[in-house]
DNA sequence: ACATTCCCTGTACTCAAGGACAGGTCTCAG
DNA sequence: CTGAGACCTGTCCTTGAGTACAGGGAATGT
């Protein structure tokens, strides 16, 4: 090993940043260039030190993780970007790899892992932590018996934030500017989607899954 | 200052944990003397290393941190606690400092607050963060006017979360051997407590405020 | 002993929810 | 062009949800 990996760490939170970049910095083959603490400041810093690996939280104000990975990735498609965070839903795993994460590290793994992780990336390979790859593939497999099963549709989404928010049929008519039978029939199909028996399981549902954020 | 803080680290993710004792090891009168990966660990290094002062996560495995808590507090009722978190929903708070803790931090702080806090309770004083001390005095003014909006009954919770699984009336009075009336009857009064319009609302604001875990 | 609070039950009524059945437009990919 | 999927609308019907009114039993603490 002749240069080291040169590491860019985006979290909104200021000890675990501080404390990912100590422990980082224990291994001789990585240097830490650069931290974030907000979404838009990791697109800005990727782009000012074009770092080899990122490690990128999901949930950080100013702009989401997933929608900084997108904006990376536009402007450096082969920038390496490692997801680190607490959640572990299956919309957030599936948005942030289709958004093209090379990694999906949850806080809380070993520091082994995420050493690991960071090398395994840096030398061109993808690595998911075990607990994520078998959801996803779980999730895949779900997919191929009834793909109907899963895919969620825009609108169906608009209906389901409000559904969260107690509204009833009629009020979101009125909101979303359709008829309360055309709401009853988005339900309907988020329903049978999710395979919930009414609108309240399908709330607890679509947070469980990380379609909607409460 | 003589001697230095004794202070003991409780968090199930072992980067933060390794970054927290690196962030207080730059603080010359503090030392780290001990760490703990889940409430019951942390529970029994208490006990043994008699700590000055306990970093304690909410969020663990095993134990829950109330848990883990209130069981210090018994063996040793002057243990003086800090909750540093990230969850912020009120009944969290709420029940954490009911059960004696000294601060509640979130993570996400600033490293210079969770130094404050440290050096006050170590001297015995108490300190919550400020966007924290508002939802507590919010959570209080708001319970003097009406305390009846808030306090949610062990049998409403045992209701709340079979509403959030989506079971419907007939069910829950199966489930908790009541009769459907007396399920209708619980729930109205969840509802009216929890300024709800429903029971879809319902489980949405009993998320948000931490009385139930989906 | 008494008040308070929680927990339980009943009848009756209104309206929202959800399913069944049957249609329409629009857009995008093959 | 054509099939597929998203989105929209309608009527009819059954049943669950929520409210109002009215009441009783048990276990707290004062």
């Amino acid at each position: 090993m002749n240069e080291p990996i040169r590491i860019l760490v985006a979290d909104d939170h200021p000890v675990l940043r501080d404390g990912l970049i100590a422990v980082l910095s224990t291994q001789s083959d990585f240097t830490v260039v650069g931290e974030a603490g907000s979404g838009a400041e990791a697109v800005r810093k990727a782009e000012e030190l074009q770092p080899d690996v990122i490690l990128l939280d999901l949930e950080m104000p100013e702009m989401d993780g997933v929608e900084a990975l997108k904006l990376m990735r536009e402007s450096r498609p082969d920038t390496r970007v490692i997801i680190f965070t607490v959640f572990d839903t299956d919309e957030r795993i599936l948005s942030a790899v289709r958004a093209g994460a090379r990694g999906y590290i949850l806080k809380g793994a070993p520091r082994d892992q995420v050493f690991d992780a960071i090398r395994v990336v840096h030398t061109g390979g993808s690595l998911l932590q075990p607990i994520v790859a078998t959801r996803l593939l779980e999730r895949i497999s779900r997919g191929t018996e009834g793909s109907k099963i899963s895919s969620v549709t825009p609108r169906e989404l608009d209906v389901l934030r409000l559904l969260a928010r107690g509204l009833q049929n009629k009020e979101i008519a009125v909101d979303l500017g359709i008829t309360e039978r055309t709401v009853k029939f988005h339900v309907g199909s988020i329903l049978s989607k999710m395979g919930a028996g009414n609108r309240t399981e399908a709330v607890t549902i679509a947070v469980q899954r990380g379609l909607i954020v409460l």
